[in-house]
DNA sequence: GGGATTTGACCACG
DNA sequence: CGTGGTCAAATCCC
């Protein structure tokens, strides 16, 4: 039974709405500890803002929808084989019937931040099994870049793929970027059982985690982190191919004698300056790096 | 021996 | 034609 595009719209928005909720209560609960990581905080702020204007956004699509009885929009960008009734209105630029070879899969990018002494090559261990198929030295960059494919691809025709770069600047980073969605049955994690020491690990190796991802008729992105504690990343961001981004770490959430006040300082500094048309989906250029924005 | 990795060649795309 | 992504033979490792 096919949901719906408004469906769709609706539960993305219910998404990025919990998304903000539960990075709202991971900048709390680290404001509220002894030496809150200004990285961190950052990084939490940058992501309730995405989120919200992702939100604000699908809103007020839906709303201009409404009033011009127009074909729904989804925000659900991957799945492009999916048969929407409906002209696609992205087609206008006229794309020389893009050979259906590649660029068809979904893709996004995760950033990998490994602890700074433990340079193993393998940065993460995501849950899934890759076999590396190949690697290649790029342009410009430090460190050359492997290929990776999963492992059931011939037993089950599972197409997920994922490129691994360390980044030039900072080694201890590694940038992850999946491809496909995994459609082979997986078990996650063939080690240990998932008991709260090994997923202790996938913390402590993830030190700040960013999922961005990419649709591919436009350049809009969401950029999500992980933080490395209290990482209680709930939502499936976009159950079409997200799977292996989904982290369920039980909620060990501090104690919560934030002072409202000063997480209401933050944000309200931060959509102050970045007091963007929050529509327009050029959002990405947004300055939130300046951290004259957070400071507090 | 079987599966994973390495590595140069090949190919698609811009 | 250069660059990035993939293939596949050779090699490695258990």
């Amino acid at each position: 039974m096919e949901p719906s595009r408004d469906s769709l719209d609706h539960k993305r928005l219910i998404e990025v709405l919990t998304m903000a909720q539960v990075q709202t209560m991971q900048l709390k609960a680290n404001l509220s500890e002894h030496q809150p990581s200004f990285e961190l905080c950052k990084s939490l702020a940058q992501n309730i803002h995405f989120a919200l204007n992702e939100a604000i956004s699908i809103s007020m699509a839906k709303l201009k929808e409404q009033e011009n009885h127009l074909p729904p929009v989804c925000f659900n960008s991957p799945s492009p084989d999916s048969p929407v009734t409906g002209s696609p209105p992205s087609e206008s630029s006229e794309r020389k019937e893009m050979s259906k070879k590649r660029k068809t899969l979904p893709k996004w990018s995760n950033q990998v931040r490994v602890s700074p002494g433990a340079m193993m090559d393998t940065p993460l261990d995501d849950g899934y099994s890759w076999r590396k198929y190949g690697q290649k030295d790029i342009l410009g960059a430090k460190y050359p870049r492997g290929y990776y494919r999963c492992t059931h691809r011939n037993a089950q025709g599972c197409l997920a793929t994922k490129q691994v770069q360390r980044s030039d600047s900072d080694p201890s980073i590694f940038d992850v970027t999946y491809r496909g969605e995994h459609t082979c049955i997986h078990k996650l994690k063939p080690k240990a059982s998932a008991s709260q020491e090994n997923q202790q690990d996938y913390l402590s190796l993830s030190n700040n985690l960013k999922v961005k991802i990419e649709g591919q008729d436009h350049e809009q992105a969401s950029t999500f982190s992980f933080p490395s504690s209290q990482l209680t990343y709930l939502s499936t961001l976009d159950n079409h191919f997200m799977d292996n981004n989904y982290f369920s770490v039980s909620p060990c959430v501090n104690n919560q004698q934030t002072t409202e006040s000063d997480f209401n300082e933050i944000i309200s500094t931060m959509t102050s300056t970045t007091n963007s048309p929050v529509v327009d989906m050029d959002f990405m250029d947004i300055n939130l790096f300046d951290p004259n924005n957070f400071l507090p």
